[in-house]
DNA sequence: GTCTATATGGAGATAGAC
DNA sequence: GTCTATCTCCATATAGAC
């Protein structure tokens, strides 16, 4: 009999944690059905697409949470100086000050890069234009923004490569500190 | 009968670049065969441990080689700034301008890290400290410089993924200036 | 040292009962 | 929606001839 009625809504942010954890090949069926309590038959009934599916949908929700919580307050804040800050914390949050590691960055590195590119360069694209943007009503005038903003993106995708091979989140928090230092000032 | 007789050696850095590629689980017997011009046998000759012996032969070879000619170097070299340029040249080069990952970096993020914790956290700890020492000498106080040097190891890794996840290997090159700009000056 | 053949396990995915 | 049983494939690894 069913174990319990389950809604795909339900079943997202655990794949998202699993996929994490595990990398997209390592994250096996059995896993998934371990963690989010589901045989089989019920993901597939989920996500016909199997893994590949899941991925995606897992992808798409992070790209929406990315849009609301930091792109859209950096672009659309009457203060930028306050956003870029509440950004920086948002993050920290995010990634648990660098406990947690990155879904698309590290699927960037991955084998699976090119199944997934498009939305692997929209979430980095999108973050670029919207704290450029944030920059240039800071002050910072036009080349400026878009170094600092390309500058701060890929800091925070190696201060959590760094934190993680070294096993030190103080690293993630030095270099969220380093970073809101430069683009504010 | 045999193909032809390899050597040990000569298979190393053809398995480092099928590892770049394909990610650990991701590079499969079958490819690596292919690859090398080895088969099962040959391959099971040469590393008994199979797979897991092959990447920690590729980890300690890519080891040795930052030890010889980025670290030492930085530790070594009388005038520190030359040595810290020519740091960005050498990293540039190898990164074929960001067109190839750090397979270190990306173990760190894989489901591999913790098999290869150790090795991991070496390659790091070592780029750090012998940064921190050439910027020290360059005239950096002791916390200016292991920050510094924090910010460029972290910096060239999200380089790296950054420029993966957009196709621009510009953004590699663009943030290998930013840096030593920052350092040098 | 290299090869082919094979063992064995686990992967993703499907079928159909309930 | 959920389950169990099953399919097929390909993974790593081994054995033993040459």
């Amino acid at each position: 009999m069913p174990r319990t009625v389950a809604e795909r809504a339900d079943v997202i942010p655990v794949l998202a944690e699993i996929f994490r954890e595990h990398g997209f090949e390592g994250a096996s069926l059995a896993i998934i059905g371990e963690r989010t309590g589901l045989g089989k038959g019920s993901l597939y009934h989920f996500f016909p697409g199997g893994k590949e599916e899941m991925a995606t949908v897992v992808l798409a929700e992070i790209g929406a949470w990315f849009e609301a919580n930091i792109y859209r307050p950096l672009r659309e804040t009457a203060e930028p100086r306050t956003a870029v800050g509440a950004m920086f914390r948002s993050v920290s949050a995010y990634f648990y000050s660098g406990r947690r590691i990155c879904l698309v960055g590290s699927f960037a590195l991955d084998n699976v890069r090119d199944r997934f590119a498009d939305q692997i360069r929209s979430y980095f694209t999108a973050w670029k234009a919207s704290l450029t943007d944030a920059l240039r009503r800071i002050g910072h005038n036009e080349p400026e923004a878009r170094d600092l903003a390309e500058e701060a993106v890929l800091g925070i995708q190696g201060a959590l490569v760094l934190a993680r091979a070294l096993g030190d989140p103080l690293v993630f928090e030095r270099a969220m500190q380093r970073m809101e230092q430069r683009l504010i000032a």
